[in-house]
DNA sequence: TGTTGCGATGGAACCGGTTCCAGAGAGCAC
DNA sequence: GTGCTCTCTGGAACCGGTTCCATCGCAACA
């Protein structure tokens, strides 16, 4: 069996209390005593049991991180920052994943309520304000990502996606690119909605007409799929933005199977800046979302409305930024376009 | 305050007993008392408290996972199937990271322990003995990646690296190929180790010379830089092996701007087979490693090491598979690799 | 009628910590 | 010597569950 604490304190010739004082660096204690104390630990091996330590405070160490699927590659960044944060502040952290589904999610939130967390971030965009009200209900600060709603113990993280939308923009009308394409997400994500607004609105403010748009899945294939369409257009864009970088590895593929050099006849830009666009080839143009920043942030929220007295929400926003890397490049002469032009007729796609 | 189970038995009329006893499921409680409790537990929106409950039981509900960077993109899926693997038993993951950092390793075994965890996975082939110690000191059922090593308390999954191997280089063979190269980690690396080994044999399985082998960090760079090696050689080979995805990805972009094309000039086989392996162009043959699997297997040999009496750990196998893509194609005709051999002089590299 | 067996229930101890509060003892001023 | 303050320490209650064991009511049976 285990030791206890009450084993320590015997040995060391003192009470659980004092014992417990000097686990918890408490300054109540004289040197000489937690030296002993220590000593006795050490030597008895002795490991605290958590569980009896956080029933006794009530609350446990951990904060709790709710994301959708871990090998979607935008989560390990954040999950990683996240854990960091926490670690540093001595938290723990407790993650679970929902695979995007429904019965799922409910029980994960059961699951950080149950275990006590002082804080849960809920990373997905799909998430509900359902599962807002059940962790504010029980007294959890949660903070969310894009909710787009703040209130007692609800915070929120905006994602600005303009500011680097409307820096992709600049950069490839810089390039002289004037025919766009956009290989949009469904409007039924929340995060694709805004990501196709934020791209809208970055054309219109640059008084620049709106990019054609293709709906499509969000994956690799759905990239290649949407930019057949792009191709099969009289006059084919010759920069194509897409809502994310697997989205536009599969647009630079379907690109590839048609024939058709990147960036030397169409520029690609994506969005997230995933670890691995910057392997392939072309290494990806990219709107950042900054993960690491993200996952800070979100503990920071956390932890201020932990210590807050009111418990109030916040609302953050958190911009992004365009990476340019080789995906994207001067806009082909008239002639060069003209020349691709002619082939559609033969192309088997 | 939240409702305790107390709370919940004397609405119901019930002993506090009797209301645990329904929320286990056991069998000695009168399905009427049962109706009742369980209405009364929804109405009052009852959590239970799992700290007290573990606590109480000596042992919490977590089986813990230990990685070493969750970037690294072999740790998702194997997060992710080790997670679903305990979810569909009703445990939970506590899942920690140990950053390559001795000393965040000691510091999360010791979370493990404080924890109560029913068992441990190290996935991280970097573990040392010690943290076996540490753990089935204190009977906690510990399964490690190729530690080379089984006792009580702990068990091992031992990754048969050659059966890929020779799969590889059959392959490679039937295409003609006959000048080999490996791009090899650092032999300092217990699996980097293995994975060398496995090569070496298999080339002499064949009666096959052995291949060129150059050394790297394991990392994109590394790889673009330990084909430069490679290239310099006055003959160079016409299929190279990579000790992982990453590297191979930065052997083909290292071949790339040197003017090579994969896989008409060079042939390119990686290992691990991650995520991103099939989008990448030209998608990667590479030496698989079922993370999926890896993730199950290590949870059900943690479950069955809890269950059995004995707690003797067992040895498992794992073995890998090659899986061909378009990175790896009939060796060149001699006249088109003399041509190429032409070129070296004036090249900038 | 008395005894036995069985299903359902509850009282109370226990899990291993934390923390409130009281108190011992030292040091100091008077 | 007394009284006061201050530092350090410990007893005991408490956190919210689980579980051992006793008990109770009732039916079956001798």
């Amino acid at each position: 069996m285990a030791y206890r604490i009450r084993d320590v304190a015997e040995r060391a010739g003192v009470s659980k209390t004092t014992v417990s004082r000097v686990l918890n660096q408490s300054p109540l204690v004289d040197p000489k005593t937690r030296r002993k104390v220590l000593e006795t630990a050490r030597k008895l091996n002795y490991y605290r049991n958590a569980n009896a330590q956080w029933l006794a405070q009530g609350r446990s160490g951990f904060f709790g991180l709710i994301i959708s699927d871990i090998e979607n590659p935008v989560f390990p960044e954040m999950i990683k920052s996240f854990e960091n944060a926490a670690a540093q502040k001595g938290y723990d952290l407790l993650l679970c994943t929902t695979n995007y589904d429904r019965e799922r999610t409910q029980v994960v939130v059961r699951k950080m309520i149950e275990n006590r967390v002082r804080g849960v971030a809920v990373m997905t965009s799909g998430a509900s304000e359902a599962v807002a009200g059940a962790l504010a209900e029980r007294q959890v600060p949660v903070v969310f990502l894009d909710l787009g709603l703040t209130r007692k113990y609800v915070s929120d993280i905006r994602i600005d996606y303009s500011i680097g939308i409307i820096e992709a923009v600049d950069h490839l009308l810089e390039l002289g690119h004037k025919r766009f394409g956009f290989v949009a997400g469904s409007n039924a994500r929340r995060s694709a909605r805004k990501y196709r607004q934020a791209v809208v609105e970055a054309f219109s403010l640059r008084g620049v007409s709106s990019p054609k748009i293709v709906e499509c899945d969000q994956t690799f294939e759905g990239g290649a799929a949407a930019v057949q369409v792009l191709l099969a257009q009289r006059q084919i864009p010759t920069a194509i933005l897409c809502i994310n970088d697997l989205t536009a590895v599969g647009v630079m593929s379907g690109l590839r199977d048609a024939g058709v050099r990147v960036p030397e006849e169409v520029s690609v830009v994506g969005c997230e800046d995933i670890y691995f666009s910057r392997f392939i080839s072309p290494p990806l143009t990219s709107v950042r979302l900054d993960r690491k920043l993200l996952g800070n942030k979100a503990f920071e929220v956390l932890e201020s409305m932990f210590q807050s007295r009111q418990r109030t929400g916040t609302e953050s926003v958190l911009e992004t930024r365009l990476i340019v890397r080789k995906s994207t490049s001067h806009c082909p002469t008239a002639a060069f376009t003209r020349q691709f032009h002619q082939q559609p007729q033969s192309a088997t796609w």
